[in-house]
DNA sequence: AGGCAATTGTTATAATATAACATGCTTACT
DNA sequence: AGTAAGCATGTTATATTATAACAATTGCCT
């Protein structure tokens, strides 16, 4: 039930061939259309566990679909979002495939500065201790993002890509 | 300790002047220049408890500073993230102030989709589990943005402003 | 005076995202 | 068949958000 991390020497071809049967299962069941052009997008995503941006995808989808403009790739970005199947990465103005689109969303981000790659972790914990806050304060919630930037267990002995090495 | 509710009500004269000479004493204490661009633009954030985006401050801005470009502007709010002034509300692309700059950023934003106002939660439960799950992780933590977008409760009754299915 | 750091000015451009309208394609009903 | 409706996509243009690169200014230290 807990999610694993995304070991560097797991088998992700695994993951891409589970992501996309999902979303295949998900989108039949729900009625809704996994189109060429939206089945080629999360596969795009899904190429890695790196948060990827919209134009890196458009560069990427060019190939496969010769008039692939901006907009396609946000219509596609918006669709899969909307199905649960990818997360917008708020602070990166990025994309990462969705580990857990069948069950609940969690949405807890943990966003290596090194090596880009997010891990979505299931924190039931934290979930519960941040729903009674909320209610404490009255609000009605529609939708959660919590995203922690810094450096996961894999680059924690390497150095920082040279950035303003600026922390909080 | 607890954060209060920016309360429809309440003086909010008197935010301000307590988030300007909160502003003042830190930068003072800490050799930095808070410069007269860098006051404006913090007292332009502190006009409302709601999230602002930059080139509406650059608008508002520009009667005071007639040179200001976009550059201005965005250099004035990376100083002020960077003495924890304010905070970068990441799904908006927009500024708030921080009602806690000299104590801990916790950073816990609630943000109305009606009003557009932010009210930042001191949540030590929240952030504790919220810590020890990341330590599960093995993660290294550089900052956390949780940001919870919602209705407040002063919006609550209130229909929500056209998003999309508006057929009046 | 000369040098350095910090701030601001100036110009240009990069990066991210959406608006508006046209076209095609399937489905469902007449 | 005709055709209206819904959806996905194509096409063009533009809006919004953010940074790069370099010059000028200011205040301070030696
Ligand atoms: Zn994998
Ligand atoms: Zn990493
Ligand atoms: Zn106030
Ligand atoms: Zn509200």
């Amino acid at each position: 039930m807990t999610q694993t991390l995304p070991d560097p020497a797991h088998n992700h071809k695994l993951c891409i061939s589970q992501a996309l049967t999902t979303a295949e299962q998900l989108c039949g069941a729900r009625g809704v259309q996994l189109t060429p052009i939206r089945h080629q997008v999360l596969e795009l995503i899904w190429a890695s566990h790196k948060a990827v941006k919209a134009y890196e995808l458009l560069d990427l989808l060019k190939p496969l679909q010769h008039a692939a403009k901006p907009v396609t790739v946000y219509r596609a970005l918006d669709f899969l979002i909307e199905q649960g199947l990818i997360h917008r990465v708020e602070s990166l103005n990025a994309f990462v495939g969705c580990r857990c689109s069948d069950k609940q969303h969690e949405q807890l981000l943990l966003i290596c500065k090194h090596c880009q790659e997010v891990e979505e972790r299931y924190a039931p914990e934290v979930m519960s201790a941040l729903s009674e806050e909320i209610n404490k304060a009255g609000f009605t919630v529609h939708s959660k993002a919590i995203e922690i930037q810094g450096v996961c267990t894999a680059c924690r002995h390497l150095p920082l890509p040279q950035s303003n090495g600026q922390t909080t």
